[in-house]
DNA sequence: CCGAAAATCACCCTAAAGTAGGACTCGCCG
DNA sequence: CGGCGAGTCCTACTTTAGGGTGATTTTCGG
């Protein structure tokens, strides 16, 4: 709001100028088409601003509703797994794979070996039909094995 | 460009109507402060209009990239690489690593050697306090840079 | 035009991941 | 009891990833 004002009083005093000029110089030479035209020109000019500004700083509140991230919630289909032949032990070690875990940090989160972990997630990767990790995850998100 | 020239256009008209109605009725009847006030607000409350209008075309386009949450395949926050010192073809890298493809795949795509790739995908984990690419793939999603 | 950043590629080495096959245990079910 | 699925573990091998270093070329802003 203080920004109208400011600028209200900024285009009063524009027009008390150009009112000032057009009595000492204009009017008596030129018609007034021209002191229209003038006037015009100007205003268009400070309004394109004006409207240019206002925007603008609408356009940052858009920006504010940008950063809400939609939270979908994640329904775990228990009935999946099932579907493709998924074991428990499978689809936990997809679950760790997910979050970036090496098969030697599961196998030490599981308390069983790295070579455990190899089987589960070769196992894991046909049934998935894939053969690379990050692919498992994607194909187990489109699945809604994991969120 | 178009609507420009037309706004120009509407812009004439109008002067024109102006000038007009100026020698019919009002010069004689008023003095030219009023005329030249009358053009002022006129012209002013046009230019904002203009002025709004182009801008917010402008805001539509950011909404639109924000009502689509789920269905977004490569609407990225173009803004958030820079922040991390990501350049585009890390970014990129990323993208495709999110994709589940190898190195191999990678430098295939993007008409590279595989060697590139890997150089990129180092410095790309470096940026983003990773060593894996999963962790890599999740850390993207958390910072948005990829969807 | 210079210099910094970016992009490209190579080489070497280690670690991690993936493939293939076999083997053992355990519990369950016909 | 015998077989089956699940889980465990292994060896051996290949492929993929990752780390480190160094070099050249492109690109781009001052």
């Amino acid at each position: 709001m203080k920004r109208v004002i400011l600028y209200s009083l900024a285009g009063g005093v524009l027009l008390a100028l150009l009112k000032f000029i057009e009595y000492k110089h204009f009017v008596h030479a030129y018609p007034t088409e021209i002191y229209g035209g003038l006037v015009a020109v100007i205003f268009s000019a400070l309004g394109v601003y004006l409207g240019l500004r206002w925007a603008r700083s609408r356009e940052v509140v858009v920006i504010q509703e940008v950063r809400v991230p939609e939270a979908l919630p994640f329904v775990l289909d228990a009935g999946k797994p099932k579907e493709l032949g998924i074991t428990p032990r499978e689809h936990e070690i997809l679950g760790l794979i997910a979050q970036g875990m090496s098969n030697r940090e599961i196998g030490e989160r599981l308390f069983v070996s790295e070579n455990t972990v190899k089987t589960h997630s070769s196992h894991l990767f046909e049934k998935l039909g894939v053969n690379r990790r990050v692919q498992a995850v994607i194909k187990g998100r489109e699945l809604g094995l994991i969120p």
